[in-house]
Order: C-alpha cells, then structure tokens, then sequence
DNA sequence: GACAAGATTAGCT
DNA sequence: GCTAATCTTGTCT
C-alpha cells in the first residue's frame, strides 16, 4: 500500500516542490473505489513576489488556505465552470501552492469518464486543470484538506519512475495576465496529457 | 451595490 | 482559431 508523501516533501521551496510533484500518483476515494493518475504539468504560484498568485498583496479571503501548512489542499472556483486544485508548499504563512493543471489517468478510469460524462477519447479526460478536477470529483468539499493525513486523499511516490526516466520541460504559465515573466510551468516531455498549447514549442529542456 | 476580470472548456468556423 | 457560457471574488463607489 503506497503512504502518503511526508510533510516534508512539501515544506520545501515552491519550485523544487513542482518538479518534483511530476511523475507522482495523485489519489483520491470515490465511494467504494479510489481514483488515481499519474501528474504530468503543474504550475507554481508564489505569494512574495509573483502577481499572478491569490495570495499576492493578499491574506484574507479565498487565498486564506494558501497560507496553511505545506501538503494542504487549494482548491478554488473560476470562470463560473470549472475547479482548479492546488497544493500548498512551504512552511505556514508563506502563501505558496503548485496548480495540478494535468494528469494521466490510471485507476477507476471507468468512473472518471462518468464524471466527466464522455465515454471515448481518454486523452482528453484529464488534459486540464477544470478537466481533471471533474475527473476527480475535485470541488470545494476538498478545500483545505490535509493531503498528509488524510487517507482518502493523497499523493504518493510512483516506484517505477526509476525506470521510466521523465524529462522534465519548463516554460511560461498558460491562461493568466500578470506574471508571464516567471517560467513556471512544468512538464512532462512527449507526455499526452499534457494540455496542448503553441507554448509547449518553446518550452526549455532542465 | 455595481462591475470587471478570471490559474477554463466545449463547440463551432 | 475564436467565442460564449457562467458565477465568484476583489475592488471601487
């Protein structure tokens, strides 16, 4: 049985926190079964200095949970559709977290496409972040949950990374106005689920 | 109170 | 590639 990540694995910097999220199993009950999948593209949003971050200039409201312990769950409500899941890194109070954007599914697959109400195309049941919150049945119930205690929600190491050998591709955020200049965004190369856009033509190889 | 913007997606051209 | 859908949040009056 695979343990949830420790709370040191997210009290650490921010950035270090998101490559290292790609290439992990995310986890999740659903009833009587648990959905999985394996995350291929985050984003990290840093509270001190970067402007496109919720907890930028801000402590109150819906970022309060940014501000939580490093392994607590941010999850918020966008363009009157859709959920974005978030992890928070760092130590309490520093206002950080990392954007699950994607994942490529691999357990409870039938009941994703269920919750996503499309029954072919697996390619496209995960590829985004509102897309793979549906998956997931990811809303605000999951709003600062605590992804190391709890045992119905968690991420978790993948043991066969060692032999799979991801390579990791770095470039701007995709979807926002301020902060462009930050290379944030993270990914995983010649992945499919990776949600699809001209800028991953310019992504940098690490 | 009012208003504009937003870490998106699906559907159409 | 372009745009409507849809509603919460933050900001200003």
């Amino acid at each position: 049985m695979n343990r949830p990540l420790s709370r040191d694995f997210y009290i650490r910097d921010t950035l270090t926190v998101a490559k290292e999220l790609l290439g992990k199993i995310i986890v999740k009950r659903y009833g009587k079964l648990f959905l999985s999948g394996k995350i291929v593209e985050v984003e990290a949003y840093i509270g001190s200095h970067d402007p496109a971050c919720h907890a930028y200039m801000r402590t109150k409201g819906r970022c309060e949970v940014m501000y939580a312990i490093g392994g607590t769950a941010y999850v918020y409500f966008v363009y009157g559709n859709h959920y974005c899941f978030n992890v928070v890194t760092g130590a309490k109070g520093e206002g950080n977290a990392v954007l699950v954007r994607a994942v490529e599914p691999l357990e409870g697959i039938e009941t994703m496409k269920l919750l996503r109400g499309i029954e072919h195309n697996l390619i496209n049941l995960t590829n985004g972040p509102g897309k793979f919150c549906k998956a997931f049945d990811i809303d605000m119930k999951d709003n600062g949950r605590d992804l190391v205690m709890d045992k119905n929600f968690f991420i978790t190491e993948n043991y066969k990374l060692s032999t799979e050998k991801i390579i990791i591709m770095q470039s701007g955020r995709i979807g926002i106005n301020k902060g462009k200049e930050f290379p944030y965004r993270f990914f995983i190369y010649n992945n499919n689920f990776v949600s699809k856009h001209k800028i991953n033509e310019t992504a940098i190889r690490l």
